[in-house]
DNA sequence: TAGGTTAACCAAAGCGCTTTGATACACTTT
DNA sequence: AAAGTGTATCAAAGCGCTTTGGTTAACCTA
């Protein structure tokens, strides 16, 4: 069913029975509802590809999604994410176009989507501090968000993000206040721009105590439970033991769990943990005591609140670029405890 | 820059550069590397909505992620098995257009791609016994795979799927032979196919050891580490707590290690566990020894091979639809032990 | 040399929509 | 009664591509 037909149907022209269903004022009020049964009755919706191409407007919003060669990790946080601006997508009627691709190829996949012009906008996951994908949305002039920010980029754009510093400064606080005096940093990877300041505010909060950081304390890379097993495991068979860590996700802490409680120790009461909780839902923090003390902050939403100052930047592309700093929840959980003497 | 510019440009019409191209015979080969190089000059890529209406094929699969109004969970394979048909899409030129709509929208979220035909195909996701997709795509003549099986369906649909019931059948008689007699099942959603078939699997090898299976040991829930946790401890709290577990996923077992530990035992030398693990790039599964004996399967080579499948189909729909079992692995990790008496 | 092939190109129609610029008609106004 | 004003409708152009059905010129055949 098209609109030619439908307009047959209804013995009206093409013309009319677009305006009808799109709402535009100049159709009778009678004619509109009798259209409108009609459409409904038969099940019609406008061919997205030919109202694209009459509109010049994709109704879609692309994400690329970077697949490293060798690991071919996803980010765990991913699907959470996705849900949440998937929902706000599907309300406002867009289409989320997503597209995997090896990490070379990912300047190319904006491009492409660009050129080819299947999508009204894009979202930029996990920038690095100098973000080329920013210059390059630029050049394109295509609509954008970043989720997270990128240091370096000197000019103003549109972004959300978790105020990541003070996160890791309240968390670094809160185990200095209960007397952990070498605390460990289980980082993400910090050629990502998160990453580097949750490390900031780490650094910030021991200079405030006079405390020099130690680099055998600190370690960065992708967040997988194997990796906090592995840097919780080395670190507490070192000569000169953490009592404290400081994780970057919720699967690094089960990993640097499972390594304490492989030592023999006890979490929460031997070594204490605080961990960044993205709130997944396949991944609670416990139910009712929280299992981590954590900095809590939900992707989910950030996704929702995001995908929002998107589709309102290309609906008014002249306003200024929207930003956003989430603060985190600083949540007590069962972690924690004071630092043994 | 579209084949119009292009065209002036060459000083040919469109029709030409549109078969050069497209890799059509009737254009020399000077003209063909001509245009080639000034469409890859100017980046160049035709416009995918016009193409699209020109030829009636989006070049796009579907997939909707349904969410459950109350607690919005996502699937925790999600991620892994977008990152493996998106790698095949990718590769062949394909879009992936993502559709998350409130579960009781999901059926109309398929009539709307197909009415507006911004698919060429879609992927069913997590089936029930009784699927009612599958005959909705029969009516909308929407070319179609399954990822999983819907044991109620007659009449023959392309599915691609691991072997649940082989799967759970093998972890059981493993756990039997060291000697457990009590083994709980800490099973995923049983209105989905898979999880039903795992049970099927578990009775199945407990029957086959005369022994009868006890509603009290046995929980299905979606997957999530709170639900293995809970399961777990009130299974151990209970009179004649169980000494084996079988968990649906990784997330669950670490729930249920939890609960082991809280309990004060250990996982492996006092509680058995056994899990199904999806090889998650963010949760693998230890390092060199396994954390868990678990039965293995990577659901993102999975998803490459049904990707496969769904394009073949869609390139030629008059072949039967092709199925693929997929056996699992059942590898032997630490977190399993003999049944002390 | 006339007719037939072939190679290389092109004009124009069509995909299904939106939107511009009419048109037709019933009602005011002056 | 002539001119003006809305209201409700429509025909046709255009979005950027593919594809059908040519055309032209060069090159065989017989």
């Amino acid at each position: 069913m098209n609109l030619k037909e439908l307009a047959e149907l209804l013995g009206l022209s093409q013309t009319t029975v677009s305006r009808a269903l799109n709402g535009y004022p100049e159709v009778s009020e009678a004619t509109r509802t009798r259209v409108q049964r009609l459409a409904q009755a038969h099940n019609y919706s406008p061919n997205a590809r030919a109202k694209g191409l009459a509109t010049g407007r994709a109704h879609a919003i692309g994400h690329v999604i970077p697949i490293s060669g060798s690991h071919e990790m996803v980010n765990p946080v991913f699907g959470d994410f996705i849900s949440g601006v998937g929902e706000v997508y599907a309300r406002e009627g867009y289409d989320l176009m997503m597209s995997v691709v090896p990490s070379d190829d990912e300047l190319p996949a904006y491009r492409d989507m660009r050129a080819r012009s299947s999508v009204d906008g894009v979202v930029l996951h996990a920038p690095m501090m100098d973000e080329p994908r920013i210059a390059l949305m630029r050049e394109l002039g295509l609509p954008f968000i970043v989720h997270g920010r990128a240091s370096n980029e000197a000019k103003p754009y549109a972004w959300l993000d978790v105020n990541n510093k003070s996160a890791f400064l309240r968390a670094s606080d809160f185990l200095l206040d209960l007397g952990h005096r070498r605390i460990a940093l289980i980082n993400g990877d910090e050629s990502k721009d998160f990453a580097h300041r949750r490390r900031e505010g780490y650094l910030e909060a021991l200079a405030a105590r006079g405390l020099t950081p130690e680099p055998a304390l600190m370690r960065s890379s992708e967040m997988t439970e194997v990796f906090g097993y592995q840097s919780a495991r080395d670190m507490l068979a070192g000569a000169n033991p953490p009592s404290a860590f400081l994780a970057a996700s919720m699967i690094t802490a089960i990993g640097i769990r499972r390594a304490i409680e492989d030592a023999g120790l006890r979490m929460g009461r031997d070594i204490s943990v605080v961990t960044f909780d993205d709130d997944l839902s396949y991944l609670k923090n416990g139910s009712d005591v929280p299992i981590f003390t954590a900095c809590r902050s939900s992707v989910r939403s950030a996704g929702v609140q995001l995908a929002e100052m998107l589709l309102r930047q290309i609906a008014d592309p002249s306003a200024p670029p929207e930003t956003r700093l989430l603060e985190v929840e600083l949540i007590a959980g069962r972690s924690t405890g004071p630092a043994r003497v």
